[in-house]
DNA sequence: CCAAAAGTGTTTCCAATACACCCATGC
DNA sequence: GCATGGGTGTATTGGAAACACTTTTGG
C-alpha cells in the first residue's frame, strides 16, 4: 500500500485524441460542425472533426490545430468539454478522446458553407445522422454545457457577429433554449447587466423601424447572470 | 483539407494517467487526500493518489481502481472533473492526465486515519503544502465544482455519514461555502425541497436539547435548487 | 434553574413574471 | 395610412433574506 504514484505500470499506448463539437446558429437553427471520415472501418460516417494530440503539443493547442486543419476556424471560442474514454470506443484499438467545445459567429465564413467541400456539413443537432465513435454523446453534453452556460456567463458572444440587435442576440438564446422568451423582460435583464453597449450605429430592415445595433462589452469569458 | 479523422498522425506514445482530489470534511475543515511521492524526481513531494491508466479499462474503472489501491476507498461518490496536458507538468517526460473529484463521509474508517500510514495524510485545503505537477490547480478547481454543485444538486449525501442532523449538513455546507448560512432559512429551503427525510430517530448530545436524525432521501446525484 | 443546542414564524424586499401599447420606417 | 418589426413601463407575485424567541434536555 505504499506505493508511490504512477509507478509500476508500464506505458500503456493508448492513443489519445482531441474531438470538437462546434457549434452555430445558422438559419433558425442551432447547428454542429460534422466531417466525413474517408478511410477505414468509419469510412463515409459522419463524426466531430478530430485528430491526434501530438507529443510537443498541450491539448488545447492540439484542439486549436485541428480545428483550423479540418474545419478552417481559427480564433473561435474554445473550452474543453469532457474527456471519453471506453474500452470500445473505437473498433481500430484503445483510444481516449479530450472532447472540446467551440462557438461561431454565424458571419464568419466557414468552409463548410461554400459548396465545394462535399465532406463537410453544418447539421441541424435536432435531427443528426448517425455518428462515429461516441460523437452523439459528445454532441449532447456540448449542447447541455451550451444551454447551461448560457445563462451565467457571456458565452454568447462566441456566436453572434460583433455587431448585432437585441432581436437577433434573442433569438439566438430562444434557439439554443428550444423556447421562447418575453422580449421586455429580456431586454431589461440584459441591459441591467452590462452584457453589451450600443455602438451607436443603426441597422435599416426593410418596411420597418431600424433597429440599434450592439456589440458586447467584453469578448472574453466572463460569468454574469444572463437569465 | 480533405483528411479523413484521425489519420495520418503516428501514436503518441503519450503516458495517461487519473489523479483524483478526494474531499472530506474533518474537524471543522474541508480537507483533501494527498500521498507521499515514494521515489524518483519528485520523491517526498505531496500529491493526490493517481496512476496510470490500463489498456483494457475505462477512464471510470481506472479512477476506481487507482482509488481502492493508493487510498483505501471504494464506493464513494466520484466524477470527471478535467483533464489536464501541458507540455511540460510532468518532468519525467509527456503525460496527460485526467482529475476526477471524489468524496467521502467523515465517518468513514480510512487509511488515512490511521497513525500507521506516514506517507498518506488529510490536508486542510486552506493551507496545503506545496504538490506535485500542477495538482495544485487540480484542487483549486476541484473545490470549485464542490462550491458550485452544492447548490444544485444533493452532492453533499457524498459527505455525510449515512444519518445526521440538520445542524451537522448545515456546518457541513459553511464549511465547503466559507461563509455562515441563517439556520432557519437554510432549514426552511432543505425541507422544502425533499432533499431530506427523517428517521424517526434522535440523538442525545450531552446537555442539551436531542437533534432529530435524517438521511438523504436519495443517495444517487440528482440536481435540484438546495441553496 | 441554568446552560446549551434544537427547533420554529413572520416581515421585508427584490427580482422574476406577465402583460399592452407607442414608435420609426418603407411602401 | 398601413404594415412591419423596434422599443418601452407597470403591476403582481413568489422566493430570498433578515430577524428573535421558545423548547427540550442534562447537570
Amino acid at each position: 500500500m505504499k506505493q508511490s504514484v504512477m509507478s509500476g505500470q508500464k506505458g500503456s499506448s493508448i492513443r489519445l485524441a482531441v474531438d470538437t463539437a462546434i457549434f452555430s446558429v445558422v438559419d433558425g437553427m442551432l447547428k454542429v460542425l460534422l466531417v466525413r471520415i474517408g478511410s477505414g472501418p468509419y469510412e463515409g460516417k459522419w463524426a466531430l472533426p478530430g485528430g491526434l494530440v501530438l507529443a510537443d503539443e498541450s491539448l488545447d493547442t492540439a484542439a486549436e490545430r485541428v480545428l483550423s486543419e479540418k474545419a478552417g476556424v481559427d480564433d473561435i471560442y474554445l473550452e474543453q468539454l469532457y474527456t471519453f474514454g471506453s474500452v470500445d470506443r473505437d473498433v481500430r484499438g484503445r483510444s481516449v478522446s479530450i472532447a472540446y467545445f467551440a462557438l461561431v459567429n454565424s458571419d464568419r465564413c466557414l468552409p463548410a458553407t461554400i459548396e465545394y467541400y462535399s465532406d463537410i456539413a453544418w447539421y441541424d443537432t435536432a435531427t443528426l445522422p448517425k455518428l462515429a465513435f461516441d460523437h452523439a454523446k459528445v454532441v449532447e453534453v456540448g449542447i447541455e454545457r451550451l444551454r447551461n452556460k448560457l445563462g451565467y456567463s457571456n458565452i454568447a458572444y462566441g456566436l453572434l457577429p460583433r455587431e448585432f440587435t437585441l432581436t437577433e442576440l434573442q433569438t439566438a438564446y430562444e434557439i439554443i433554449l428550444g423556447h421562447e422568451l418575453d422580449k421586455r423582460n429580456f431586454r431589461k435583464k440584459i441591459q441591467d447587466i452590462d452584457l453589451v453597449k450600443e455602438t451607436g450605429k443603426i441597422r435599416k430592415s426593410g418596411q420597418s423601424r431600424p433597429a440599434r445595433l450592439y456589440s458586447f462589452t467584453d469578448r472574453k469569458p466572463k460569468i454574469v447572470d444572463v437569465l
